[in-house]
RNA sequence: GCCGAAGUGGCGGAACAGGCAGACGCGCACGACUCAAAAUCGUGUUCCGUGAGGAGUGAGGGUUCGAUUCCCUCCUUCGGCACCA
């Protein structure tokens, strides 16, 4: 009987309509079995299910799949992050509404996900752009807002001057940040805009404990959030020419408030630099010194933060004619702005100590400011500050200081410094600063002034400002019949009606907000939806919350690992704070899979011409090939540029596979040796398919079943097929297969009889005995070459495994005694000589 | 500049906890089958050397009987941040 032919083609659609029509992956609450809840980042749905995705999610589908087996009740859905940029860019291009293109592309994306064979429980599908959802996120929103986490403020933002309209960061190219719709280069622009106040977790999003996160999202989390310890210390400012009084401590009205990680440095600060964007700038500036200073900050404000933070660049800047006075000493110092100060980081002043900091040396230098030196390295003679050729920054002894002369100074940061320490305490004593920790980290910014988002649920009125839209009126839905203006203002705020409504307070007219929400907002709480994306009493049903969270695996990119991962973290927090979510974290461990790469090993994209479309693959191969090989392929975590010829490995495993379970049975005769040693193999596999399942490690999960599979094509030659040790390899094999290629080994399962679906078995049990060598060959060494091999019992005694050992090397002894043998069981024999 | 990750055959990669480097696969070579090719099957495939043997996991050093694995210095590539006060 010839082997049947293998048509993935007719296998594959046929189990996965059976799967569906069983509802064989629904997940529902199981009190009698432990929880799994397996998640895999959402697609944003752009027309196409692209490789990357078959990579995230397939291997995801394969662990969620073995936790299944392994006893878990699993929970691994699927859904989309539909609003964005993208779609409304391309509605101003063509004309087609979002909501028309979005949901036709997710219909597409529908179809190619289930073409991948993934255990998703399409019932807890969730769309962010659906009004049934995005009610919740306004919901969310409002309740932040209750809770004082949402506020207004005046921010930068890039804007176009021909669009007249803010741009998000992507949408500004190239070095000179020209708009990408028409070439103009932005401009810096005030807007008020919503922000939820994430810094306020600062400190407890810096602590990651109980979460099993990988070590490179937590240091880029660490960074991004950057804290640094430090003072601030407030300065008497001159804004009405003369009337300053050093004597005084400053009132909060005519001071200006410094940040600073060196307040030991006090008595050395020789100027302060503001920001040209700082409020006082204007204030401060005298008449001769106005029209210089504008014109500094007229060029600045064309610059980006990271164009004026170009690192070699030459250090400009304009003094204001303004002066401070230093608190400690009274010193009258000069106010210059310049860009190397930046307003979005501490509080956009420093006190500039040019004999400890390189920038303000360098700056001191170049505009002949005075520079005192105020600490030295201990018993060294003291610099002067006219001369000094660099910044001195190490160990030593303060001077120049007043009465804290002679206090020693490390390189530590905040009270670990004694310096910093003595300062601190004297500052707080005088009221003239105070202790500070500084982040780097800012506010999520929520405001986009754009359609196709989720509508920011508040209204203004003139008499009672800003209130919350009524729960009763939510959501507040996204008007259909826009206009798309090629001008860039949003067509929420062209609409002649969709903003008009009334105060929820006093019932006369008011404004909507017509920003929409960024969608990273959308993404904070999806995994929430899934849960109960039916629900309407709340954006989720308590006993499903109750039963399945925390998210045990979230698996994804890396790229989210600074955005969307610290406003999901933030987001939990906050509402576990007002009771709503438990649990410090949302996600408890997280992995993060690699990219594919294009053949030529550049990043994949449309005008490269490098995209290897699934859809393609698919239809060539199978869906269990390419699974296969995406999992088989590369570290996982790594990734690796595509193969065109490398699938063809996988497909002949695949192949074989089916024709070695498919083909005629050869009954023979096989020794007892032949079938311990399948068994062998078998449970050898089986032990470290597991071990790579539970460590993420795909790769050696396929390699090892080719091994087996080799060595049962072997075993079959010598007779063992037939025999319950073949039967038994069978078995384990397609069990072992089954989340890898789970449509070839549901076919193939059925072939055999067994009991429909091979998804719902266990996970097999490693037998240890099988699993043992009866014999084993150790490599023998001397003075570190290995020389010869010996195989000997596995209960060889290491006398023995010695003596044998010996007498194989003698040729290498040169007659001497050998000065230590060492003997590693099961390994090596180390002789020196 | 700072922080992080990674460097292993022609290629992707393997090596559980310091113990035989190169599993598995691609590619390549040779052979079988075939009129021929594809597919399939078999054998070989780190480098140098006919050989015995020698070298070898980015480079150099160290610890150790023994290092891809641990430590130090350096180089390269990638990612993040970048005048952060």
């Amino acid at each position: 009987m010839a082997p049947k032919a293998y048509t993935p083609k007719e296998i594959e659609p046929k189990w996965q309509e059976k799967w569906e029509a069983d509802g064989l992956y629904h997940s529902d609450i199981d009190e009698s079995k432990p929880k799994h809840y397996a998640l895999t980042m959402l697609p944003y749905p752009s027309g196409d299910l692209h490789i990357g995705h078959w990579y995230a999610m397939t291997p995801s589908d394969a662990r969620a799949r073995y936790m299944r087996m392994k006893g878990y009740n699993v929970l691994f859905p699927m859904g989309f992050d539909a609003f964005g940029l993208p779609a409304e860019n391309a509605a101003i291009k063509s004309g087609i509404h979002p909501m028309v293109r979005t949901r036709d592309n997710i219909v597409r994306m529908r179809k190619q996900l289930r073409s991948m064979g993934a255990m998703f429980d399409w019932r807890r599908e969730m769309v962010s752009c659906e009004p049934e959802y995005y009610k919740w996120t306004e919901w969310f929103f409002i309740q932040l807002y209750k809770k004082g986490l949402a506020y207004r403020k005046l921010s930068p933002v890039d804007f176009c001057p021909k669009c007249n309209t803010t741009l998000a960061r992507e949408q500004v190219w190239g070095d000179d940040r020209h708009c990408e719709r028409c070439s103009t280069p932005v401009i810096k622009k005030d807007l008020s805009q919503w922000f939820f106040q994430a810094t306020k977790y600062a400190d407890e999003l810096l602590s990651f404990e109980g979460i099993d996160w990988p070590e490179r999202v937590k240091t880029l989390q660490t960074n991004w959030i950057d804290r640094s310890e430090g003072a601030e210390v407030y300065f008497k400012v001159d804004w009405e020419n003369g009337k300053l009084d050093a004597s005084k401590v400053p009132e909060p009205d005519s001071r200006v408030t410094v940040f600073t990680t060196r307040p030991d440095t006090l008595f050395g600060a020789t100027f302060m630099v503001f920001s040209p964007e700082h409020p006082l700038v204007d204030k401060i500036t005298t008449a001769a010194q106005k029209e210089a200073v504008e014109a500094y900050k007229a060029q600045a404000a064309r610059q980006s933060d990271i164009q004026r933070g170009a690192v070699d660049k030459e250090k400009t800047g304009v003094f204001t004619g303004g002066y401070a006075i230093n608190p400690v000493n009274g010193a009258k110092i000069p106010i210059w702005i310049a860009d190397y100060v930046l307003m979005s980081y501490g509080t956009g002043a420093i006190m500039a100590v040019p004999a400890h900091d390189e920038r303000d040396f360098a700056f001191a230098r170049k505009f002949e400011l005075p520079i005192i030196p105020v600490f030295q390295a201990e018993g060294s003679p003291t610099p002067d500050g006219a001369t000094m050729e660099a910044a001195f920054i190490s160990d030593g002894v303060m001077i120049n200081s007043g009465h804290f002369n002679g206090t020693k100074v490390n390189t530590e940061k905040g009270r670990k410094n004694p310096a910093i320490a003595a300062m601190i305490d004297w500052l707080e004593k005088q009221g003239t600063g105070k202790e500070t920790v500084n982040y780097r980290y800012r506010d999520w910014l929520i405001s986009r002034q754009r359609y196709w988002g989720s509508p920011i649920p508040m209204i203004y009125c003139e008499t009672h400002g800003w209130n919350p839209v009524p729960d009763d009126q939510l959501p507040v839905t996204l008007p259909e019949d826009v206009e798309w203006k090629p001008t860039g203002e949003s067509p929420l705020k062209l609409h002649p009606t969709w903003s008009k409504t009334t105060c929820p307070v006093c019932g006369g007219p008011a404004t909507r907000e017509t920003d929409t929400m960024d969608t990273f907002m959308c993404s904070s709480w999806y995994h929430l939806r899934y849960l109960s994306p039916w629900y309407d009493q709340g954006p989720f049903d308590p006993a499903e919350y109750d039963y399945w969270m925390p998210v045990d695996t979230y698996t994804g990119g890396i790229e989210h690992a600074t955005m969307h991962l610290l406003y999901t973290r933030f987001f939990h927090k906050a509402l576990r704070d007002m009771g709503i979510t438990q649990g410090n974290e949302p996600m408890t461990q997280l992995r993060n899979q690699g990219m594919v790469l294009g053949e030529d090993n550049e990043k994949m994209s449309k005008s490269r011409g490098n995209v290897v479309a699934p859809d393609l693959l698919v239809a060539r191969y199978g869906a269990d090939t390419v699974r296969a090989y995406l999992m088989f392929f590369a570290r996982w975590e790594m990734g690796a540029p595509w193969d065109s010829q490398g699938i063809e490995g996988s497909a002949r495993w695949v192949r074989r596979t089916w024709t070695l379970f498919t083909d005629e049975v050869k009954n023979g005769s096989p020794t007892p040796e032949i079938l311990r040693a399948l068994r062998r193999k078998v449970h050898q596999t089986l032990k470290r398919v597991t071990r790579n399942f539970e460590q993420f490690e795909f790769n050696t999960i396929v390699s090892s079943l080719m091994e087996l599979l080799n060595e049962m094509y072997k075993a079959r030659e010598n007779g063992a097929a037939g025999s319950k040790e073949w039967s038994e390899a069978i078995d384990i094999y397609l069990r072992m297969m089954a989340p890898v290629a789970p449509h070839i080994a549901e076919e193939l399962w059925a072939e055999y009889g067994k009991p429909y679906s091979i998804h719902t078995q266990s996970w097999p049990k490693v037998d240890e005995e099988a699993a043992q060598e009866d014999e084993i060959t150790l490599a023998v060494q001397v003075n570190g070459k290995v020389r010869e091999r010996i195989t000997v019992a596995a209960d060889a005694s290491e006398d023995f495994i010695q003596a044998e050992a010996l007498k194989v090397v003698e040729r290498y002894l040169e007659g001497k005694t050998p000065k230590k043998v060492i003997v590693v069981k099961k390994s090596i024999v180390s002789v020196v000589i």
